[in-house]
DNA sequence: GCCGAGCATGCGCATATGCTCATATTCAAA
DNA sequence: TTTGAATATGAGCATATGCGCATGCTCGGC
């Protein structure tokens, strides 16, 4: 993913679209899927997962996620970068906390949102809005 | 991406994490990353503007997203399957159109959100902006 | 039945992305 | 300062994914 810290993103005067109303839209496309690919892994929704309710130590996190610290701290690092978690150091620990409520709220409408897709009595429904309600 | 139709999605018994609260939390993640994926890509994000109004043919949403035809209709064709869009065939023609407006309006939103945590002058603030007011 | 327009799909390539291993860096305590 | 714990990062590998090309399929008109 790698997405730009917010302030700018390079608005490139290229690829316009041959076709369509060429408004600046395709750089605003980009972006925005930048963002929703940063939502896009099992092991980033985890670790948002983790983290929403309090901060979490890295040490934490990995223990709740079940995966390897440097994964846990390539992920954190990436969403560090897009804003979409925030850092603290205490000691030699370092904390990690929901930087935006709406990026999780974006997570549970999507999960409402499928589980109102799902066959009512699919187990993988109950999961979801279990998880929906949650957050 | 290639997402299950919706009805089921295989709730695997494997993988449930060494540290935490062992719900089936690992498959909805994985659900709910896969949807995410399919709004990850800024070809779709144009269709799906393309055709957020009214349906369309594929030829015209050839047309207004400036790419190839082979490339739409492999895009179409993931987002059908993933419920994201309907199909109507009319004639040798085949129109496609969303299925579910909280997909456009999670993406609304997230623009929304994108273009908040931008710098007030950013360009790239104006576009989003006004993408998310179209929608 | 034949043909052309419109759409879908198999194949191969180039790139992007996530994971693991090993190592560097940062901090606190001794 | 030295040491060890906690976190971050570089390198390499395996896979996933988007794209373009060529081809197959479907439907209406002739």
């Amino acid at each position: 993913m790698a997405i730009k810290r917010p302030a700018s993103a390079g608005r490139g005067t290229g690829a316009s679209a041959k076709g369509g109303a060429t408004d600046g839209l395709d750089p605003v496309l980009g972006v925005v899927a930048r963002y929703f690919g940063v939502l896009a892994e099992p092991t980033r929704l985890k670790i948002l997962h983790a983290i929403c309710d309090d901060e979490q130590s890295v040490s934490a996190i990995v223990a709740a996620t079940g995966t390897t610290q440097s994964n846990v701290s390539r992920h954190l690092s990436l969403m560090l970068n897009a804003g979409i978690v925030e850092r603290r150091r205490d000691g030699c620990a370092v904390y990690y906390r929901i930087a935006d409520p709406e990026f999780v709220d974006i997570c549970r409408r999507m999960c409402e949102r499928i589980a109102s897709r799902l066959d009512m009595q699919a187990p993988l429904r109950r999961d979801l809005m279990g998880f929906a309600a949650r957050h």
